[in-house]
DNA sequence: CATGGTTTTATGTTCATACATAATAACATG
DNA sequence: CATGTTATTATGTATGAACATAAAACCATG
């Protein structure tokens, strides 16, 4: 047995990374169990539990009760997007930030839209739709709908120099959300605001939040040709 | 004070969730330290601790020794995305899966693909062409190029029963990887493949990765329009 | 008043121990 | 042989104590 120095979880870890890249521990292979593990290491059991759950948590390995620790048969990657306010998305690209309201009205939502919050089709929703610019060139377009019943404070906000998605974040909490990831062809309007040509390919990001069971807000954001997210593995 | 039974670290998170999302903690406040809290708790710093550790991961609080734990001033939302073998992605969605191989040639890469490798420019790859089909029907187009210098096995793989996906990540190991999406246009060749029209809007997935400092492959994974990607947050 | 060293403090981590829990394996019983 | 019960086992978690470490706060000294 391979008595190793090992103290810090981070070392434990790294060491079971490295066994799972050299492939000395196989895909789907089972691995020594903690209490083994942790004389192998000379460490504590704790230590090694550290190690093997947050990788657990990365995908890379699988572990049951009784039934042990294995490397997962079908690694996946997980990519871990920051969707951040858009403003800090720019400043932080070393860029200035510019906003332009677009359109301010009170409405009853399009049905997708209050189907996908599950709310009446009759409720009244705050629509706005902003521009968010980066050195003065279109940067993403900003179509959000806004539950008036759950944040009545909206009404009182005219967006003109804040933007819905700063103040909402600012001022409205919420618990749950589902975010999708799709590309859209960029419609007459659209392509007007973003200053690109009809049917662009545009990455669009949608996003619907919940507090509690109350529906807070649908927001679509439509960025320039050509944006990217990235993020490492 | 307040004096709660919470025995566990999740009953502790969702305590100070509850705290968060209650604005009893506003954003950018600071809040009592672990040993405070686990007096207040009746539990050990140790708990309290794992409980806050999770939620800075989560990106709701923030951390700094001595500074001690604040409510994140600007929350992040962070979307995880899955990256599965793109067959399981079809069957996890309950159709059957397809996949046919459009084109296999060894040739040197065009310099944006070397350049984002950090490859020599006559380093000769491995280049396949494949669709996936769910049902039938085109699902995803996949565009790879494999480093035949790091990857020599690939040369003897013919990919036309098994997807390059799927034979890379069962043999390949990675360490590092780099992904990124956005949305692109259908060009004529696409469009063929994922009868669509030419210039539709497609999400584009585009994944480098590296073994060390070998570079494995790169890869781009172009769904047919109005695919999404979705999470919960 | 600036500057640099020292103290203090909150988080970060390790440890040994103990018990909880899920799930498999072994066993008994009809 | 099927089925339900019991033992076993690996992970999951709690605890108190101790020490490590980063960083703010304080203080001395020029």
């Amino acid at each position: 047995m391979n008595v190793q120095t090992a103290q810090t979880w981070q070392s434990v870890q790294k060491e079971v990374l490295r066994r799972i890249h050299a492939r000395e521990w196989k895909l789907g292979d089972l691995i020594p169990n903690e209490a083994e593990l942790a004389k192998e290491f000379g460490c504590a059991r704790t230590t090694v539990n550290r190690a093997l759950q947050s990788l657990a948590e990365r995908g890379l390995l699988e572990r049951r009760r009784k039934a042990g620790t294995r490397v997962a048969a079908q690694p996946v990657a997980k990519a871990t997007l920051n969707i951040a306010v858009i403003r800090h998305e720019v400043e932080d690209r070393g860029a200035r930030y510019g906003y332009q309201l677009a359109l301010r009205e009170v409405r009853v939502a399009p049905t997708h839209i209050s189907a996908a919050l599950g709310v009446g089709v009759q409720d009244r929703f705050l629509h706005v739709m902003a521009l968010h610019l980066s050195n003065d060139t279109p940067y993403a377009l900003e179509d959000r709908w806004i539950n008036t019943i759950h944040v009545p404070d909206a009404l009182e906000q005219g967006f003109r120099s804040i933007s819905a998605n700063e103040w909402l974040l600012q001022n409205v909490p919420y618990t749950r959300g589902e975010i999708s990831f799709s590309a859209e062809p960029a419609s007459v309007e659209n392509a007007k605001h973003l200053n690109c040509p009809e049917n662009s390919a545009l990455l669009a990001v949608n996003r619907l939040t919940w507090d509690h069971d109350q529906s807070v807000t649908a927001v679509q954001v439509l960025f320039a040709p050509g944006h990217q997210m990235r993020t490492q593995i």
